[in-house]
DNA sequence: TTATCTGCAAAGCCTTTGCACTTAG
DNA sequence: CTAAGTGCAAAGGCTTTGCAGATAA
């Protein structure tokens, strides 16, 4: 089932209105890259729609959210990012702390070991968040050169 | 080596200034229990001298994070907390998503696993960030008794 | 003395909200 | 028709900043 008929379903299921600006929305969310924060989703819209005001794609991403197409993201760099979340495999990120590059990443070890740590708490594991934090390869070399020139 | 001197050593390296408020605030942190916001730390620096403003707790709380004797954590609920880092082992936490209640949570073979990944994808690994958000013993009593009563 | 620290209030940033107008059903 | 959706601007929460006066070295 694609994306945009589990929304209508998932409004209706909710007895929420669809609307023309609320699929605008998801569309440009859909069509645009991963890891997106909510301004810079609010300018894409408004190049489809300038009409479409910050409140209703902050309020459209909510729902999209709730909806399991979109899966908010924190780097602890002060914005939410947003990434795809719907007939994706769950991961996580390691973010170069030089850069800002980040690559996803998924251990079933990791997996299996939180449900192993919530279980023996008696929580009932929901969910999580992992970030990694390093120097990535190419932040690595350049600091190496620079510590070897004179 | 006590917080304090490794606090007025990290001053003197960087050097800045020793002042009798910025001792007055990391000595409310070194007394108060963990986990504690920017706000509730403003609160308690103020019963012992309400002169200090926010401004230099702010200020100082990111000085005492520079020194390592805190440690930012975020649970993603809108305030950054901070918990004593100096002389403490390295541990992540569980949330429980319905009343907040978390408890300290650490397993080596998740640390091996998140260097090996980092080391996988050509990092080099600095930190990480882990939360596990699920339900609690008592909350997950509670809503087996709400379902099972007429 | 003089560079640094500090309180205050203002501003910044991201996000949410109140309200009158618009629109879906 | 009428309840829900929406733009706008204002406000909210948390944090940072500019500046004049205070303070450490």
């Amino acid at each position: 089932m694609d994306a945009r008929q589990h929304f209508s379903d998932f409004l209706n299921g909710k007895g929420i209105r669809r609307s023309t600006r609320r699929n605008d929305v998801l569309d440009v969310f859909l069509t645009c890259e991963y890891h997106i924060t909510a301004n810079q989703l609010v300018e894409l819209v408004h190049k489809k729609n300038p009409k479409i005001g910050i409140a209703t794609v902050y309020r459209t991403l909510k729902l999209i959210t709730e909806a399991g197409i979109a899966r908010a993201i924190e780097f602890g760099d002060g914005s939410v990012r947003y990434e795809h979340d719907f007939g994706h495999e769950h991961h996580d990120h390691i973010v170069c702390v030089r850069c800002g590059m980040f690559r996803e990443i998924s251990s079933d070890e990791i997996e299996s070991e939180q449900d192993a740590i919530a279980r023996k708490h008696g929580f009932v594991l929901l969910r999580h968040k992992m970030v990694l934090y390093g120097v990535c390869p190419v932040c690595r070399r350049k600091q190496e050169n620079q510590v070897n020139s004179p």
